[in-house]
DNA sequence: GTCTGTGAACGAATTCACAGCT
DNA sequence: AGCTGTGAATTCGTTCACAGAC
């Protein structure tokens, strides 16, 4: 089939695409040109069939008998998933996770630029966190005014947090990564991705309790 | 159906049962006594047949016409996630996500106590996080020997998560919270989680794409 | 022979719809 | 009347297995 634009895309193939993704630049790194689907299937502990029926969704792009062209497929992931341009991103919240994310090293090296960190705590508002200055939230309409940002992280205590996105959502943000560990509602038009990192400890928490209960991993 | 402690559990049903718990915690807050399956479905935004199915798993708790006793749900959900106790935790890497996770406030709120912050540079070493003295990794060994924690977090460069993995798996971890944006092997009787903070923009990234494509959210 | 791309088969998870309890 | 618990129906996602390309 020519590139499968009009099937529904299972929502896990987005994710692993990007696992793809991180695959191939080791191997592009390791100066490998080609590669199966097997030794895909391989580093990333995803099966083969799924890699290439992941892959169908968005065209051919493997040559039978031979494989994938690492660099080719590498350009063409990228593409596909938005990534072949720089994404600036709005981060509010400067507490310690904000800060952390400011500095995190892999949103750069992926194209995820943090173009202006907000907070409205007065004591926070000034001070500089990985080379850029802290404003208020009030200045977030001016700011995005020029920045146009579509991009936007939120790492604020949960009781603020829905009134960030409404502001953001109103600022022209269309994508929130949201770790306060709440429903944020927003409008159609917008995405959430939320990251709970309590809840990641819970789930391990009952995993543990399951294997010593003696059911193996699951 | 009492207690279906033998039929499979979906592995979203647990990720969900920590949003439930969530819930029942604001709902306790705010001295709501009793909730239906709906007003939990409305707080949360998961389906009402989904939180009865998920709940029935593992036994029945509510009364028919009446709802769910909000305390006891509560109670009961934590029993089965292993949250009745608490959990020591190590964590590896004091970067500045590491030392973000150090003084998450809710780790501690839900039981999750880090015991202890381990860091193989030596600038890092005898530093404070949290309130906690930085060790070198080689002292693994030596403090769980009498922490005896079976959780650890995963906050290194991807080079060194899967040494520390190893490291950890040695010194009776069984459950790891993987920061580090790789796959790290481990025995069949140990579980890891990712949370890999790039990925979740690079999905956000596509999905950005998606509906400026027009095809709203899928 | 090797490997891709993909319908078909399978399995997992969600949602429906209703019997039965309060 | 209102709500739970759950088989049945449905939807969704994964894996198999093989025709066809190299």
């Amino acid at each position: 089939m020519r590139a499968g634009r009009f099937k529904k895309i299972p929502q896990p193939t987005i994710a692993r695409l990007s696992t793809y993704l991180q695959c191939l630049r080791d191997l592009e790194k390791e100066g490998v040109r080609t590669v199966s689907s097997r030794e895909i299937a391989q580093r990333t502990g995803i099966n083969a069939a799924q890699f290439r029926k992941d892959l169908s969704y968005f065209g051919e792009f493997g040559k039978p008998g031979v494989g994938y062209q690492v660099s080719h497929l590498k350009q063409r992931i990228m593409e596909q998933m938005g990534l072949d341009e720089e994404h600036p991103v709005l981060l509010v919240g400067a507490g310690s996770l904000g800060s952390a994310l400011a500095g995190y090293p892999g949103f750069p090296a992926q194209g995820f630029r943090i173009e202006a960190i907000f907070d409205n705590n007065p004591m926070k508002v000034g001070q500089r966190v990985a080379g850029i200055t802290i404003e208020p939230l009030e200045s977030l309409r001016r700011v995005n005014s020029t920045v146009r940002a579509k991009m936007a992280i939120i790492a604020v205590p949960r009781e603020g947090a829905q009134d960030v996105a409404d502001r953001l959502v109103r600022n022209g943000i269309k994508c929130i990564l949201n770790f306060a560990p709440i429903k944020v509602n927003v409008p159609d038009d917008v995405v959430v991705r939320n990251v709970d990192l309590t809840q990641e400890l819970e789930v391990l928490s009952y995993y543990m309790r399951a294997m010593e209960a003696g059911q193996g991993k699951q």
